[in-house]
DNA sequence: TATTCGATGTGCT
DNA sequence: GCACATCGAATAC
């Protein structure tokens, strides 16, 4: 087994657009009993503390969002519509409340066990494919908000970088359409798929 | 293949 | 009471 190096605090405690579009290809990486689960980050969404009215901290610091407002790198985990988690990446310093989602990764190792949890999915890319589908493959919920991803039992390493990426507007939300905060890989069926790709701009990574 | 819509729990007004 | 950073089944074509 591989011996991940996890990535450094420094790392997120960036600002929130430049570390959503350098998560991809990084690999998450989760420990569990005897087994590991790893994957591709291949989608990302910023939530910044910049007047972002889409954002949870938008309000203030509330008891949902507290983790948000903390020092980033840490994990905040947060319940919606009733059936799924979400899971983001605490950015920035403290105070600011910011975060990255992650709303799609292509798995690597214990596809076994994803598949297991997501009996449903008829196809790999189904295990994966969505932010409440990602936290179901991957075992993630609430008691997982406040961790820390630089020391505990789920980490992120570097991967792959050379990939073009491609930028977009937000999934699901109303407010805040207009910002292009949605990072994702071309071409990499493991993206959550949605119908407008036409206010797309396509990048190189690494600009 | 594309679009609509119901289920579902919790945070916040 | 209502909105919600979703998913997947049902419906319409």
């Amino acid at each position: 087994m591989i011996n991940y190096k996890p990535l450094k605090q420094n790392f997120y405690k960036r600002d929130t657009l430049t570390v959503a579009k350098e998560l991809l290809g990084k690999i998450i990486v989760k420990f569990e009993k005897e087994k590991i689960l790893t994957g591709i980050i291949v989608e990302t969404e910023a939530y910044t503390g910049n007047n972002d009215p889409a954002s949870h901290s938008y309000p203030g610091i509330t008891e949902r969002n507290r983790v948000m407002f903390e020092e980033g790198g840490k994990i905040y985990v947060y319940f919606v519509y009733g059936n799924h988690f979400c899971f983001n990446i605490v950015t920035e310093s403290k105070g600011f409340g910011s975060a990255v989602l992650i709303r799609a990764i292509e798995p690597v190792e214990g596809i076994d066990i994803m598949k297991k949890r997501r009996p449903k999915a008829k196809v790999i890319y189904e295990l994966t494919n969505g932010p409440g589908k990602f936290c179901s493959a991957f075992g993630i919920n609430r008691k997982y908000n406040g961790y820390d991803l630089t020391s505990g039992s789920i980490i992120l390493t570097n991967g792959k970088t050379d990939a073009d990426i491609i930028i977009s507007p937000r999934i699901g939300i109303e407010k805040g359409n207009n910002l292009l905060y949605r990072f994702f890989i071309r071409d990499n069926k493991f993206v959550s798929r949605h119908k407008n790709n036409k206010y797309t701009t396509l990048l190189r990574k690494g600009i």
